[in-house]
DNA sequence: ATTCTAACA
DNA sequence: TGTTAGCA
C-alpha cells in the first residue's frame, strides 16, 4: 500500500465562523447541531475551537434548505441524510452505465449520453437525449467503430 | 479578534 | 434560538 491517493479533493479545514458565513447557519446553531450529533468537527477535542472538513458546509447547506421549507430540525437532518445517499446512487449509476456524453449545441448546453447496451445481440444502445424538447430516451443502432 | 461554555429578560 | 457574560 504505497500510493492509496482514493481522493483527489484538498481537505480544506474551515472555523465555525466562516463555516456559518458561508451556511447562514448561526454559530449557536452550529454547535447545538454538533451537541444533537447532526453534524460533526474533526477531531473533537471538548474544550478547542471546532474545525469542520469543507464538505461539511454542504450538509449544513442542505438541513438550512429543508429548515427554511418548514421542517423540523430532526426531519431536515434526516431528509438531507435522505438526499445524500441519493445522490451516491446517482453517482454510481452515472459512474458506471455513462459511456460518453456528447456535446450537440455548446450554446444551448444540448447534448446526447450514451447509456450503454440494451442488447448485446442487437447492437442496440439507449441514449439519453437532451435537446429543445427537454430530454427523452432514444434506442438507436450502433456501428462497432463508432466515433 | 474569535471562539468557548453556560445561563436566561 | 438569540444573546449575553466572563474566559482562554
Amino acid at each position: 500500500m504505497i500510493g492509496k491517493k482514493k481522493s483527489l479533493k484538498a481537505d480544506i479545514i474551515i472555523g465555525i465562523g466562516d463555516l456559518s458565513k458561508m451556511t447562514g447557519v448561526s454559530a449557536r446553531q452550529l454547535r447545538y447541531w454538533e451537541e444533537k450529533g447532526y453534524i460533526q468537527a474533526v477531531s473533537g477535542k471538548k474544550n478547542a475551537t471546532r474545525k469542520y472538513k469543507f464538505e461539511m458546509s454542504f450538509k449544513v447547506q442542505a438541513i438550512k434548505r429543508y429548515l427554511d421549507e418548514g421542517y423540523t430540525l430532526a426531519k431536515s437532518v434526516e431528509q438531507a441524510e435522505k438526499l445524500r445517499k441519493k445522490f451516491e446512487i446517482w453517482k454510481k449509476f452515472l459512474v458506471g452505465k455513462v459511456q460518453e456524453v456528447e456535446i450537440t449545441d455548446t450554446q444551448h448546453n444540448y447534448g446526447v449520453i450514451e447509456l450503454g447496451c440494451v442488447d448485446e445481440e442487437q447492437k442496440k444502445k439507449i441514449y439519453g437525449v437532451v435537446d429543445e424538447n427537454g430530454c427523452h430516451f432514444e434506442l438507436r443502432d450502433y456501428a462497432e467503430a463508432d466515433n
